[in-house]
DNA sequence: CATGAATGAGAGTTCATTCAT
DNA sequence: GATGAATGAACTCTCATTCAT
């Protein structure tokens, strides 16, 4: 169990984590995280000092890598197919809904200007490039896939993905180009 | 010759420009323009109403490098490989060296994401996915090229390079990076 | 025929009082008329210094005195009690349909403190006494009505329209209240 | 005793009603009130949104004498009419002697009048009527008054009242002419 | 620890008024 | 005369941050 302190602590991270998604990462102020979690100003402060501080933490506590999670979760018997098909299944929930914390999270890496060679945000996709290749390579050695290398094969869906959820963001993208997208990146993996 | 209003109007948008660059777009502030331009708060009001206002207008103006005014610049006996080519090195120059609105352009649209549908984003990617998938068309009727939907595959090929740069802007993408994709959607094209 | 110059404070007078009657005094600015007579800023401050201004020569050329010109458009053979019948219709429209310059007036009165012993307001007022009592003396002379003080009913009359008119604005008022109010003063008159 | 933040909020309301009474409704705005008050400017948003709002609990504030305070006030062997009279008495006082924060008042609903409908001054207005068509009535019943409706003869002394108080800033009126104008009413009432 | 009233800097916006052309 | 771009003062409103209780 927690002490009072970390609830709230706890209080305020989920609760914020919700305004970010909904609002973004400048779409939410100081004085709503106040209000959205009936507590004081001064109480708030206690925890954290600032916006960013509380969204950096809730970036820290974000469960990440949705791959290697998802083959804990598969069914045993699971084909690769079946687990990277489940992983694209993700991938198009997340591009076609925006109210996503991983949208406020792009905001704030550009409007924090955060680019360092070694961010948070790179390590995560370094991890994510690294488990869907292995998965890929796995494929590959059983034969389910065709491909030359699955580190570029990786890369190119995550791309693809990302590229995905940015003209989500600005364009508009229909679920049937999604869709279209997927199979395609599907069509140079299979033999 | 402009008149003194495009004149006054142009004053704006470069040095607005200058401070997007420079601190992004939440970064900017009517004020800071105004004192930028040294001109009169109700001045700026005169030509434009919003920040936004002013940033869509930059972004209208950002000379951006269609596929069919390769067309136009390639030699006669340029072959569609080689003009595809050359649209690919170009991308590849966006990807690795990004202009400094391009942080900005990329906060914006997250950080406003609710307000924007209909844009001129969307027509100009529409009007690129046309004229790249017809050049891909024209490559498949002379036996260049072997795919299944020209159209899909354009779309690819803009997807992965807008993930690629905004994956240049947040965890940097290395040339080698860059190489390795182009090259793997290249290959999806050939026989 | 009128000058230039007469022609255009004409067509700034006109247009001014539109304005005023469906937003009020405090409601329109100098730039808001500019606008609606599609002239220059300039232009206007040649003919008018402020918005009272033009108020005031707009007061000053409203056909006021309802009630003597009625007598005057009256057929030979209407009866007195059909001109104040008229009248009192007259009065009616006033007070129901509240995009009326006499708002406006009552709303400068107010704002701008003139209360002097001898204002425009009071002089218009006197003048409505004289002729309504004048009007209800003939019908008095004539056996069409009964009472003691022509003068003291007309003030009654003007005085129930005046609260009527303004409570049509505060509290508001149905016809059918109207009616009934008209109704009981009429009463009074009569044998 | 009131909490500290109800004696601010007196604070503004009574400094606040110097200024209106003084400069009249439109004269007076957030940035006067904070001066006035000696407070931030935060401060006074804290409390209340605009000046409309705090005229609007000003005038809830205000006292007024309802017909329904006489009745308890009055001896035990007081007759309707004797009521009626100092009813009308007060009403003189109130005609002859505006408070300034009258044309304020008068003011306010002049030039706010498309945004009022339902508002604490018809619950007044209403109220009125009723007690005093209440009190007419009685009187009615027990022969000292004759009148064929109450509730229309109520609402006529309402109506002369408000147009009296309303020309008495306006146009201005004399004593002599509000007596008129009771003796007026009041001979309508009698048989 | 916790509160929430209070602060004050600063952003946005409007408009009367001027003045070079 | 006429124009309309330009000015700048003034006002509204919001928020991060502090501090007495």
């Amino acid at each position: 169990m927690g002490t009072k302190g970390e609830k709230k602590k706890e209080l305020i991270l989920n609760t914020s984590r919700e305004l970010f998604s909904r609002h973004g990462f400048k779409g939410v102020t100081m004085k709503d995280i106040v209000e959205a979690c009936d507590i004081s100003r001064g109480g708030l402060y206690l925890y954290f000092g600032s916006t960013a501080e509380i969204f950096e933490e809730i970036l820290k506590n974000e469960p990440y890598f949705a791959c290697r999670n998802l083959r804990k979760i598969a069914d045993k018997d699971s084909s690769i197919s079946d687990i990277l098909g489940m992983y694209l299944e993700e991938q198009k929930r997340e591009i076609l809904n925006p109210d996503n914390i991983s949208f406020a999270k792009y905001e704030y890496y550009m409007s924090e200007r955060l680019f360092v060679k070694q961010n948070f945000l790179k390590e995560r996709f370094d991890d994510e490039v690294k488990d869907l290749s292995e998965l890929i390579e796995e494929g590959k050695q059983n034969g389910e896939f065709v491909n030359d290398d699955s580190l570029i094969a990786a890369k190119n869906i995550l791309y693809v993905c990302e590229g995905l959820k940015f003209a989500s963001l600005t364009t508009g993208v229909t679920e049937e180009t999604v869709n279209e997208q997927l199979s395609y990146m599907w069509g140079g993996l299979l033999p």
